[in-house]
DNA sequence: GACATAATTTAGGTTAAACTAATAATATGG
DNA sequence: CCATATTATTAGTTTAACCTAAATTATGTC
């Protein structure tokens, strides 16, 4: 294993191509296809791309398997996970962005951002563990607290759940969940979870009754609640 | 010829090129030697794509004469001034960065904004009309306030000066300068100015005396005094 | 187990933005 | 006003990142 190039700092697209297979992959492993796909990008592109990823040892890729990140590209994919979700949050609540534009920035200006800027805006910002929306944000070591939370589409009646994040890839289904406040933190009660039209109904604190269809409920993550507050 | 690209967003390199050309000449021509150095880029690739800039309306290029901003040009180099100043403001007034290391920064930011992003910045800093060290801060309109100010080396004895603006180039300037309080806004009595070595001596508010050599008289920017406080 | 379909890779381009080396134009100063 | 130095352009390459079309491999179904 070739020390390769010293440390040529890494290129927006090659940032982009480690968080997506962090994203959909994790510690496995993605495809082709999945890549292309989250991308959008050819997939004669993705399979160039990984060829090269692979070449400076930032992934492994078995030919017609898929592609997984060695522990270099897992690291570089969770730096750029720690800026994306600092500037996020800098975004929401310092210049006033709204859901629906805070991601786009934030895909752009990962990229563009130095440590030192990323260190200083943790400072800035109080040093959060998580994002507005409820994600972790890695420690500058690339420490990422483990996520034991699930979609609300998999809760079960009667269970007591707290709303932990929300999927930062749909906007208007950010805005929609804002305005009821169903934010982060928030307290439930499932009522119902219909397996014939898979429509998730829960109470929240203030007795208000809400209904989830698929799509909602599964970008709504909660943990299981247990004890007070 | 096409009506050029309609509207393909401009990239990083042609940005910093159109703002070198603006620094180097403002409204007159830039040589390719000059932009060739100012970027650190080897000349012929400054004929090529000073070739490029002129398809896209963006220069005019007269071969062997050097090169020089159409109106497009000049909107664009000073989106780009704004949101480098701007940023500057920022880093330094809010992440506490020093001056060693904001201009680095910025020029990659200046890049990767959008203009609601400069827009909300604007908002947050309060609409400064100059940046901290004193540079004029375009409009979103691209309106910039024609700057009277002279360099130190050139006041007169006796003269009465305020500290208008100190240039951002040479980042040891900036904290020697800053060190001593010698900032934009200033009160400067102009003490000697000795053609010999020429050694610039000023006295300031609190009647502390400074000296400076041609290198630091140079990046001194002042205005004439009239009026009190 | 053969085949249709879907996923993947290969082959062959393109474009932006650099580079070096060679050549040409201009500027200078004796 | 010409020789020389400086500046600029041309020509030919390189690299990253994308593309399309064609060929190949895997997979799931009958
Ligand atoms: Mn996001
Ligand atoms: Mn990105
Ligand atoms: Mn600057
Ligand atoms: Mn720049």
């Amino acid at each position: 294993m070739r020390d390769s190039t010293p440390t040529a700092p890494l290129s927006s697209s090659i940032g982009d191509y480690l968080k997506a297979i962090w994203t959909i992959a994790g510690t496995g492993s993605a495809s082709t296809k999945e890549i292309s796909v989250r991308l959008s990008v050819a997939p004669a592109s993705v399979t160039n791309m990984l060829g090269r990823l692979q070449e400076q040892g930032l992934v492994v890729h078995e030919r017609y398997r898929g592609a997984s990140l060695t522990e270099r590209g897992r690291e570089e994919a969770l730096r750029l996970v720690r800026r994306h979700r600092l500037i996020e949050t800098f975004l929401l609540e310092h210049l006033g962005y709204s859901w629906e534009e805070v991601h786009e920035e934030a895909e752009r200006l990962e990229h563009a951002v130095s440590d030192a800027f990323t260190q200083r805006l943790a400072e800035f910002l109080g040093h959060p563990d998580q994002d507005p929306h409820g994600e972790p944000i890695p420690t500058a070591e690339g420490v990422l607290e483990p996520d034991v939370s699930f979609p609300l589409s998999e809760a079960q009646a009667g269970q007591r759940v707290r709303i932990f994040k929300v999927s930062d890839e749909d906007a208007s289904a950010l805005d929609y969940l804002g305005e009821r406040g169903l934010v982060p933190g928030r307290l439930l009660t499932v009522r119902e979870v219909r397996e014939l039209d898979s429509v998730t109904t829960v109470e929240d604190e203030g007795g208000e009754s809400h209904s989830f269809g698929e799509a909602l409920a599964s970008s709504v993550f909660v943990r299981e609640h247990t004890g007070q507050t």
